[in-house]
DNA sequence: TACATCACG
DNA sequence: GACGTACGTGATGTAC
């Protein structure tokens, strides 16, 4: 936002209106009037121009129910209620108020406020002016362009671009469109039926927009979506016009008529001693009829000064002097492959991305290479392009691959550029193209490809910016430049009509791919330097970028998990669960489907009528495990009988089932995929499958991890890092009790339960050490009393004797606690031991409840985020220590705290001392670290 | 697609 | 005085 900018200020009335009315308790004036709305109102207007100021300013209102709209569709908004009686005499005090502030009110008959907000923005925009609508009014986001931007009132956080990319999936000029054929049942928008926000988006992204869409349905694939978008064209026009707004509404005042004025501090103050509002009177400073701050100086050095604005960094602004992204170049010859190769070593830096036909790195086939050595300056080299797809006409001849290099041509051109210590390769989630291009990709080329030195824009991002957004590359690429790459749906299709990326005609593959490239490129141009000056250089050197390799082998060496064994556990719990489920409906007094949390619901609380039902929030009946708990305890064999069937369905949906279909039958492993850059804690995540959540807990759950077994001459090796967090705890808060418990290698919850129970030491009973251990996982979660309460199940009264307990005696936990809500309260982000930035989204938050969550996750976060950087930097630093140590150990899974090895027989002891030597020797806390270690032919025993 | 549920640390 | 109530993930089935 430039500084000498005319800049206006558009309020959006209604919604505040509409807040205040509800967020506040029925108020009423000496003489009856209710004036809630009014206060509400007045408070939050005041309060923001305390802190925003404008050149221009404007409270834009609702004139009556009835608009242009209703002449287009009789029944738009015809769900709304009227008013509450109450509230109507307010809006003319409300008028009066904004009046009296000095600002101008706008209406005007037959129009809505967003039409006129619409307008106004429009011309002021054009004038040469930014402006700035604050509502969070998602029918305004249609809005919003380089010169315009909505700010969230509550959250107090600009809307830009990218948050509308978030909120429709398309940009703002496509908003409309999406909401023409998704609807809108609030404001009865009919839209097109079956179709959502997500179907809507990828719609629009892949013909343009409507009416694109509609003259191209009826090719759509998809028989359903094509009937309806046939059916109801003409309803999705008529939407169309319902939800965009009228940029050319008429002006009811000139755009001078909408100068910031200093307040009338003698009218405002006169009206909230009419209103009885002297609190007001005392927060803006009026008491004694003077002393209002101006809310601007008009003509000149308008600012822009809301907190949250300052302290985000910029959105979507490219520099001027940018290059444009394409056209890119196609490479189809092994000169001009030569020709890019070399440049890109003269210039010792190259961006590099692969295409191929499957996300799975292990399967995927190379049909791709795309290079960028400078903004702009970008190629594709496309190697596995087939022809293009036939129509299946026998008389038509058959199609022929475009002209390309030979694969293991590109290869050998590549080599030595892709392994060239002297040539940085930067990639986007490097891990998967190195998992590609490490395997031997064609004849002639014979091995895979080791590329080296790289670096990872999505990781540099993540050492950054965990938690604070995601870090794919549509995502930082609109963020930071400011650009919306080429959809990967758009080029491919979705669906049914998907084609692989082979058969993707060159030119579109090329705009595509080179694209991806040059995005990387100018990414980590703007990306790196910021590692340095947010101090997480060290952190992404050391941690991040050396984790990639490791995890690359991990996930292509996989675990061996035994298909005959899952299939005998799953006819097992089949016969188990047709047993429960015959029982299960003899007790129900009649058949229903068990699966279905609805239908139990009904059964228990409707029929049987049972107590201790809660509704959750869309009205069904919650039957979780807790509530299934509760009942079985008071001696019902119905919701017992559940437990175990709802027990053995998971298992074998998930585990049984799922894990087998995951094999792989060319080596009998299942290869999981590690997501570096997904957790708002540093923590990794697993998926395809998941293997950090094999079940453990229940002996049927022991069953499914023995089924992960060594391969013949070899042990599973399970090393587990023990107490982390606590110990993280102890050694953050500085705890003595706990250091010395730890120290000496204590029973940590038995020390708890002794110094807050007060018992003596090795007399600590299993209830007290059940409660200390419950508290002291809860103070890592930042739990309160009530939650205590619940999971031991005594009274929030009760349980807070024990907080308070725990607390006396370790003096320093609370202060860490507190400290660490007022770090993210200040800075946005908390700081893992070693320094780790985590962002805490909502931490300002003026929704109890949204900052409660925002400040226990704020707790949490450095003992989760320090358990996960240590172990990860022990895992950088495995592979090399098994390597001097001469052990042919392979590590294959890490879940948390924990590590599994696969390891030849004659090794394990000596493996086993360099994993604990490794994993405790790898930071220095006030307390010693541990690892635990295990072994045996398979997960269940090593564990 | 949204929600409820439940597997793990 | 009410609010909502333990952190972080991913996969599955039902119901819309």
């Amino acid at each position: 936002m430039r500084q000498d900018q005319p800049h206006l200020i558009l309020v959006d009335g209604s919604g505040y209106i509409f807040r205040a009315f509800h967020a506040l308790p029925p108020m009423t004036r000496p003489d009856g009037t209710p004036v809630n709305a009014v206060f509400g109102f007045t408070s939050m207007l005041g309060n923001f121009l305390t802190k925003h100021a404008g050149s221009h300013i404007a409270v834009v209102f609702d004139h009556s129910r009835t608009t242009f709209r209703n002449q287009i569709y009789p029944d738009y908004k015809a769900h709304r209620p009227d008013p509450p009686p109450e509230l109507i005499p307010q809006f003319a005090l409300i008028r009066e108020a904004t009046a009296a502030f000095g600002i101008a009110c706008i209406e005007l008959e037959n129009y809505e406020a967003d039409d006129l907000i619409a307008a106004y923005a429009r011309v002021f925009a054009e004038e040469g002016g930014q402006v700035t609508i604050v509502s969070s009014d998602k029918d305004l986001m249609q809005l919003v362009n380089p010169s315009v931007q909505l700010l969230d009132p509550i959250k107090q956080k600009p809307i830009r671009e990218p948050e509308v990319f978030e909120k429709f999936g398309v940009t703002p000029d496509k908003v409309v469109d999406v909401q023409a054929l998704a609807g809108d049942s609030t404001d009865n928008v009919p839209g097109v039926p079956g179709i959502g926000l997500k179907t809507a988006a990828a719609l629009v992204l892949e013909y343009g927009d409507l009416e694109g869409l509609l003259a191209a349905a009826d090719q759509i694939k998809q028989p359903k979506r094509r009937e309806a978008l046939l059916a109801n064209a003409e309803l999705a026009r008529i939407s169309r016009r319902l939800v965009e707004l009228d940029t050319h509404t008429p002006l009811p005042r000139p755009i001078d008529a909408l100068l910031a004025q200093p307040p009338e501090t003698g009218r405002l103050a006169a009206f909230l001693r009419d209103q009885g509002f002297r609190s007001l009177l005392h927060r803006l400073g009026l008491e004694g009829g003077e002393g209002m701050p101006a809310v601007s100086q008009p003509r000149h050095a308008p600012q822009f000064i809301a907190a949250q604005a300052a302290a985000a960094e910029p959105v979507g602004t490219p520099p001027e002097d940018a290059a444009a992204f394409g056209p890119y170049e196609t490479v189809t010859d092994l000169d001009t492959l030569n020709r890019w190769v070399e440049e890109a070593q003269a210039a010792g830096t190259v961006a590099l991305d692969t295409e191929t036909d499957s996300l799975d790195a292990l399967r995927a086939r190379l049909v791709g290479i795309s290079l960028a050595i400078a903004p702009g300056k970008a190629c594709y080299i496309p190697v596995g392009h087939g022809p293009k797809p036939g129509t299946g006409d026998m008389l038509e001849a058959a199609p022929e691959a475009p002209v390309q290099i030979p694969l293991a041509q590109v290869l050998s051109a590549l080599r030595p550029m892709l392994e060239d210590p002297g040539t940085l390769k930067i990639l986007h989630n490097a891990k998967y193209d190195l998992e590609v291009l490490g395997r031997p990709q064609a004849e002639g080329a014979n091995s895979g490809i080791d590329v080296a030195p790289v670096d990872d824009t999505m990781l540099i991002s993540y050492s950054m910016d965990a938690g604070r957004h995601g870090h794919g590359m549509d995502e930082l690429s609109l963020r930071h430049l400011g650009h919306s790459p080429v959809p990967y749906d758009q080029v491919t299709g979705t669906g049914r009509a998907r084609i692989p990326f082979s058969q993707v005609e060159l030119d579109k593959a090329t705009a595509y791919a080179a694209e991806d490239a040059d995005v990387t490129l100018r990414l980590w141009q703007m990306l790196k330097p910021r590692l340095r000056t947010d101090g997480a250089l060290a952190l992404y050197e050391h941690v991040e970028r050396r984790m990639i390799g490791v995890l690359r082998d991990m996930e292509v060496e996989g675990i061996k998990v035994d298909g005959a064994e899952l299939a005998r556990i799953g006819e097992d719990f089949s016969a188990r669960m047709i047993t429960l489920e015959q029982r299960i409906h003899e007790l129900a007094g009649k058949p229903f489907n068990v699966g279905s949390p609805k239908q139990l619901g009904e059964i228990l609380f409707d029929e049987q009528k049972l107590p201790g039902g809660k509704r959750g929030k869309a009205g069904a009946w919650g039957t979780d495990a807790s509530v299934l708990e509760d009942l079985a305890a008071r001696g019902h064999e119905l919701p017992r009988e559940v437990m175990n069937w709802r027990q053995l369905s998971k298992l074998k949906s998930t585990y049984v089932e799922g894990l087998a279909a995951q094999i792989d039958a060319r080596d009998g492993r299942v290869h999981t995929d590690f997501s570096m850059a997904i957790t708002s804690t540093g923590r990794l995540s697993s998926t395809e499958p998941n293997l950090q959540n094999i079940p453990i807990r229940t002996e049927e759950g022991v069953r499914i991890r023995r089924a992960f077994v060594a391969k013949p001459g070899h042990v599973l090796l399970a090393a587990d890092y023990s107490q982390i967090e606590l110990r993280l705890l102890a050694h953050l808060a500085d705890v003595p009790s706990l250091r010395e418990a730890f120290a000496k290698d204590e029973d940590i919850h038995s020390r708890t339960a002794a110094d807050i129970f007060h018992l003596e030491p090795g007399k600590v009973d299993k209830e007290s050490r059940r409660r200390a251990k419950t508290i002291n996982f809860g103070i890592i979660y930042g739990m309160s009393a009530f939650g205590l309460g619940a999971r031991l199940g005594i009274g929030a009264g009760e349980a807070k004797g024990i907080i308070d307990a725990y607390f006396a005696q370790y003096p320093g936990i609370r202060a860490e606690m507190e400290r660490l809500k007022e770090e993210a309260r200040i800075n946005g982000f908390v700081l893992t031991p070693f320094g780790r930035k985590l962002w805490i989204d909502g931490i300002a938050s003026k929704d109890m409840a949204r900052r409660g969550n925002a400040e226990r996750a704020a707790i949490n976060a450095p003992f989760q985020g320090g358990a996960a950087e240590i172990i990860k930097r022990a895992m950088a630093r495995m592979p090399k220590a098994l390597r001097e140590a001469r052990l042919n150990a392979k590590m294959l899974l890490q879940v948390h705290d924990e590590l599994l090895f696969e390891v030849p027989e004659n090794e394990v002891d000596q493996t086993a001392a360099i994993v604990k030597q490794v994993m405790e020797g790898v930071a220095v806390l006030r307390v010693p670290l541990r690892a635990e270690i295990g072994q045996g032919p398979n997960w269940a025993v090593a564990h």
